[in-house]
RNA sequence: CGGGACGUAGCGCAGCCCGGUAGCGCACCUGAAUGGGGUUCAGGGGGUCGCGGGUUCAAAUCCCGCCGUCCCGACCA
């Protein structure tokens, strides 16, 4: 009678765990459009935290957001060849407007590239135009075969940021900041640890010179990509003919980076931090970061429990967060609702942390305090419960990093791997393989094909082994470089 | 596009094999009691059984066709 009421996380079946979780917590729900998702406003809210921030950091880096159209012309999207080669797999075209056939198809954005150094090269006479610095917050559309809620749909919100800079080496190290930006939001932020580094040539944006990313595990031992930032060189400057007067007097073509991050993230999240009993959002990201459930049995208690209870909201409320803006606290005042099914509601949601307020605590001067990461209970004087709620949520949030990049760390192979034993871990629970390899596509194709395992990156330096592999993992020929090896969303 | 499963109340499902008044649980509405970890009792509302055709006195059930969804692959953030 209650099997409707459990989630059970299981390692064989994480993907049905996955979805009642986000379906069952209200995050997101499917759409009458096939492949399209709808998220609701729990989902949306905590995007809306992400957005928040990330905003705050491309501020702080000298970022401006601006709005581009959300068709572009066909014809754009074939002036570079490799870009339209990569997306018109995945294009929706629009071919009529206005009850007419269109002369020319628009498509649907996948990517802005094209519309958006369309702009630039009007924009740009001068090496004094430069650098521009433009993100936009918008949504695309990939006509993918096969969907899954947040991770992939047809549609998605996500901010891309598209710069133009005068000399290769500023284009390279906006790429890399921006990669920085998204590992410091990721983990700091989002308690979520990441391996960043270079993508393949197989596996790079189409139109890019170079591609980093960003790949985290989940609890299912699988990469997810959540975020990348694209070094363009001058291939998109070239094709829209973005060029600009240099100090010296000659003419050169602008150097481009674009980075997105997607709603995606909150999928990885719910996939990272999740457990039987639903989400569990770190604070820094929760749309409410503290939830009070007063507790009474007659009407007396019910008057002094929900005063108390709008005291420590106030108390709370009032008390800064490491983050901008002030602690959100929620009462639950419902009534017709036993306590303990209010506690797996809020649970479910990932509340941070509850605050249980009843008369046996009023009588003592305090209040129950639970952790949702853990399950601790403890209680707390109602005279300091503002600071020590603060405290605990900034301890939730540094014990939630901790503990994923743990349990990622455990899932982690290095060192004198042979691809016999590459393919038993594979086949078994998978995890991150760090492993030789040639840097011959062959090699990469081959290995995927076998072990559905992808090379996710080539790791940055801190990344990297102690002692790097010096053969490919696959022909045993040297290696140039070593490869974070993994099945992959 | 290949392989599998499924389509019956808002959600989850049973009924189909063997044709005969459309059911169960949750949710929802009303009332009362209850309230420190998923309350209890009583009453109530809600359905063109995915769509179209066929067989039959009679179809959710049998037959044919279509549509749709989910899961597993190929593609990808």
């Amino acid at each position: 009678m209650a099997d409707d009421k459990k989630l059970t996380k299981r390692a064989d079946d994480f993907s049905a765990w996955y979805n009642e979780v986000v379906l069952k917590s209200e995050l997101a729900d499917y759409s009458p459009v096939r492949g399209c998702m709808v998220i609701r406003p729990r989902g949306y809210g905590i995007w809306e935290r992400m957005q928040q921030q990330l905003d705050t950091m491309f501020k702080d880096t000298g970022h401006e957001n601006a709005y581009f159209p959300l068709f572009i012309p066909e014809s754009f999207l074939k002036k570079e060849a490799q870009h339209v080669e990569g997306f018109a797999p995945q294009l929706a075209v629009v071919t009529h407007g206005g009850g007419k056939k269109l002369e020319e198809p628009l498509v649907v954005r996948p990517t802005s590239e094209t519309i958006i150094y369309a702009m630039y090269a009007k924009w740009v006479q001068s090496y004094r135009d430069l650098p521009i610095l433009i993100n936009q917050w918008a949504n695309v559309v990939r006509w993918e075969m096969r969907t899954r809620l947040f991770l992939r749909t047809l549609e998605f919100l996500w901010q891309e940021g598209h710069t133009a800079h005068a000399t290769a080496a500023e284009g390279e190290e906006e790429a890399r900041k921006m990669l920085g930006v998204y590992r410091d939001f990721m983990e700091g932020y989002m308690a979520m640890p990441v391996v960043t580094g270079a993508k393949t040539d197989a596996e790079k944006f189409a139109g890019a010179v170079r591609t980093y990313s960003l790949e985290a595990m989940m609890q299912d031992n699988k990469a997810v990509q959540t975020g990348t930032s694209h070094n363009l060189g001058q291939n998109f400057s070239k094709a829209f003919d973005l060029k600009f007067q240099t100090e010296e007097g000659g003419t050169e073509y602008a150097w481009n980076t674009s980075w997105g991050v997607t709603t995606r993230m909150v999928g990885a999240l719910v996939m990272t931090h999740g457990d039987d009993n639903g989400l569990r959002i770190p604070p820094l990201l929760a749309p409410i970061e503290i939830v009070i459930v007063p507790i009474w049995r007659s009407e007396e208690d019910k008057g002094r429990v929900r005063a108390a209870a709008a005291l420590v909201k106030e108390s709370l409320s009032a008390w800064e967060r490491r983050a901008p803006g002030r602690l959100r606290v929620h009462v639950d005042n419902r009534e017709g609702i036993k306590p303990g099914a209010k506690y797996y509601e809020w649970e479910l949601r990932g509340i941070p942390l509850r605050i249980e307020i009843g008369p046996r605590d009023l009588d003592q001067n305090q209040a129950i305090m639970v952790r949702r990461d853990t399950g601790e209970k403890r209680p707390v004087s109602l005279d300091s419960v503002g600071e020590d709620a603060a405290d605990l949520l900034h301890r939730i949030q540094e014990a939630m990093l901790i503990d994923a990049r743990e349990r990622r760390e455990h899932n982690s192979f290095r060192g004198g791997i042979t691809y016999d034993r590459f393919r038993e871990v594979m086949e078994a629970d998978g995890g991150f393989v760090y492993a030789g390899w040639c840097g011959d596509g062959e090699c990469e194709a081959a290995i995927r094909e076998e072990t559905k395992a992808s090379i996710r990156v080539l790791p940055d330096e801190e990344f990297r082994s102690a002692d790097p592999p010096e053969k490919c993992l696959k022909c045993g020929r040297a290696s140039t470089a070593e490869a974070l090896w993994a099945k992959a969303y």
